[in-house]
DNA sequence: TTTGACCTTGACGTTACGTCAAGTTCTACG
DNA sequence: CGTAGAACTTGACGTAACGTCAAGGTCAAA
């Protein structure tokens, strides 16, 4: 068998102009270069760029690839190294995310970022920090105490609450119906209010910022696989998640 | 005040290449330009070097920067659309580690990727869309994918190994023992071990930012009661947050 | 022989600067 | 006053993996 770049471009699902890059870079070689400069390719070609295809959609970058097809790497442990990188994205990403809400949050509540007056010697790093520590310190004061005046038939029916909460946002989300919907902003309604009677949090608070609490609560649920769990799988906390943001921005 | 493109680099911690660049993509201009060619930066230039340093940060691209500054676009509404590209980008991630998880194991059960005796004799189309559907992110699309990908008696255990951690949890919470003391402190590393098996959390990232995503953790706890009923109660939460803040600061 | 499809080799653009390189200017010191 | 060294300047290349023209050669069918 003997295919011209384009054919065997096809073959494999990527563009003639990849296959010039991988032979600039000697990553791919054509099997034969005819007398007028065209590029043939056999079998042989095909089946390595394949496994190059592969590993890139695995986000290997080239030159780790051309190691692996070469045989001076081992292509589990490039992978298992690839693996430590994808993990520390996906931190650095998480790590913004929260930052950027943090963000969007202060601005909404009025704050200007940088003010003029706080610039000299300011750091940023101070502010971020700040606003994370308002999270966890305030959030439980008396909640032991709330939590033991229940007493046992009390705690027992918290608990049905909380998981008819969660059979129903389960069936929701598995409905495919829109979180921003009618069903989902009444969930998330019932939600809140079953977290409002609660002292100790945020949510609690008179003149806390509610607001605030509840779109974090949702990331939470998202972050956290224990969250998942209740909530029938990764799918579901996110479903929880958009509605409770979708109910934050309208009602709150 | 006047500074150097030293001076100023220093004071907002970058570089003085940085700010040329940014002279030169017109993102920041040099309050005054002496005879000599130097650059010049007054604190209004300062003030503003800052505004870009942060929204750089939260990884807004430098056009974006531009179009905040420049008033011609909502600070807030600027960020909620990175938002979103950020959420897709952990999600995208999220798919690419579960993907090559999936791949090492595959590789260490001794199977090959794209073993070259299968291949010769039959139509490679057909070869291709069957390494596709193993391997390729279609198979494992989403965190969802995952889940289910689980199977039902994987999810079971799932489930099971958590409802442990959480009796457990709160066997050691009411027996009085504290929370830095053995028994606190093996089931902060269960509980740990448990968690790293994850693929989607950062706290599966080895040696990175475990640390901080544990003790967050810990901290999500305490601040939600839908934990708190899992774990018996607030003081539950909070004899967790306790020994997952000791282990973390000693172990990782 | 013409037309159109397919092929080739450059070369620039993409992100946000880091890193030389070569030349000019300022400051301090003997 | 001369000079060394520090600080400044403007280019220009490199980065990852190609996409996207641009200009021109080749081939098969009509």
């Amino acid at each position: 068998m003997d295919w011209s770049i384009q054919e065997i471009a096809k073959l494999a699902g990527t563009t003639s102009r990849t296959l010039r890059h991988y032979d600039d870079i000697g990553l791919l070689e054509p099997s034969r270069v005819a007398g007028n400069g065209y590029r043939h390719y056999d079998e042989r070609a095909l089946v390595r760029l394949q496994r190059i295809l592969l590993l890139r959609e695995l986000g290997l970058g080239l030159p780790a690839i051309g190691e692996v097809l070469e045989g001076d790497a081992d292509e589990a442990h490039a992978l298992g190294a690839h693996l430590d990188w994808l993990r520390q994205e996906q931190g650095r990403l998480a790590r913004q995310i929260a930052s950027v809400e943090k963000t969007i949050e202060a601005l909404e509540g009025g704050e200007r970022l940088m003010a003029d007056e706080m610039f000299d010697g300011f750091d940023h790093t101070r502010y971020k920090e700040e606003v994370e520590e308002r999270w966890g310190k305030e959030a439980y004061a008396s909640g032991d105490r709330w939590w033991r005046g229940l007493g046992e038939a009390g705690r027992r029916e918290w608990k049905a609450r909380a998981e008819a909460l969660g059979r129903d946002w389960i069936a929701a989300a598995e409905s495919g119906v829109q979180p921003g919907g009618p069903e989902g902003q009444a969930l998330a309604k019932r939600h809140v209010e079953w977290l409002t009677g609660i002292p100790g949090t945020p949510a609690a608070a008179p003149g806390g910022d509610v607001k605030a609490y509840v779109i974090g609560l949702g990331e939470m649920y998202v972050a956290d696989p224990r969250f998942g769990v209740n909530y029938g799988g990764p799918h579901g906390a996110e479903f929880v998640r958009d509605a409770l943001r979708a109910y934050a921005d309208r009602e709150l």
